[in-house]
DNA sequence: TATTAATTTATAATTATTATAAAATTAGAA
DNA sequence: TTCTAATTTTATAATAATTATAAATTAATA
């Protein structure tokens, strides 16, 4: 199976890699027209299927109605500003350890860890600071 | 705000305390017609979320389509099977120097963390080693 | 080049959920 | 108790995100 980019899926791909946000599928169709490109919806959202099961981005299920999209493939963790809604990364690995104990309180054999925090941003904070 | 158990509200509350899952809408529903009533499919989400309000139950958002709901109102995580798509519950705190290196790395005021634990039950890995 | 396969497009369909407006129920005041 | 106001339920329509479908295009292969 080697790796398939057409046009759309480059223009696509090249849209989520230079987001320094996590834009959502609309988001990306937005700034696909802001650039010249008019897909079709479904072709946004074959095209992310695409890119996900090819492992060049990642979807993000927040909470939120609509999935974003991450071109940051290594797995991390996400927090999310309750006033301004916007989302940003944590590095920070969960401790070995607690994973285990969750596993035994369980009695799953865990193979994944995603973790939403949710909070306030450095700006928003700072916004009403100076109210 | 006195709180304001009608009919309908009481037994959405009643079948999301006793479900030993995590039911969503539609479940809740078909619950209720097991148990002889027909309410509005927009009465049980008005229900859902007046009981959310009033935390009586906590709506999830484990990344599926579907909000499920959860009777356990104190804090805790959740770990979903892979396999079969059994959801349990993870009481186990997360480490308060976690959070605080994330909030670190963020600079957010963290206010709340939830994780989704991904992994195989002990039924499905029992059934598989019974192959 | 002819043929097959894969992809895109436009559109319809689906799923979960919210909104709306009329009817029913409940609560509080007279 | 009776009237009125507020709340809730119901039935239905609307919305939002996403997937499915089938025809048209494009690419790949023999």
């Amino acid at each position: 199976m080697k790796l398939n980019l057409t046009i759309q899926r480059k223009a696509v791909l090249d849209i989520v890699q230079h987001a320094d946000d996590h834009p959502t599928a609309a988001d990306v169709m937005d700034r696909l027209k802001s650039n010249g490109y008019a897909f079709a919806y479904g072709t946004v959202y074959n095209s992310l299927r695409y890119l996900t099961e090819v492992g060049l981005v990642k979807e993000l299920k927040l909470g939120e109605a609509a999935s974003r999209y991450d071109a940051r493939t290594e797995d991390h963790h996400h927090i999310v500003c309750v006033r301004c809604g916007r989302v940003d990364e944590v590095t920070t690995e969960l401790p070995a350890d607690w994973l285990g104990k969750a596993a035994q309180e369980t009695n799953y054999h865990v193979h994944h860890a995603s973790v939403v925090l949710e909070g306030v941003c450095a700006a928003c904070t700072a916004a009403s600071s100076n109210e």
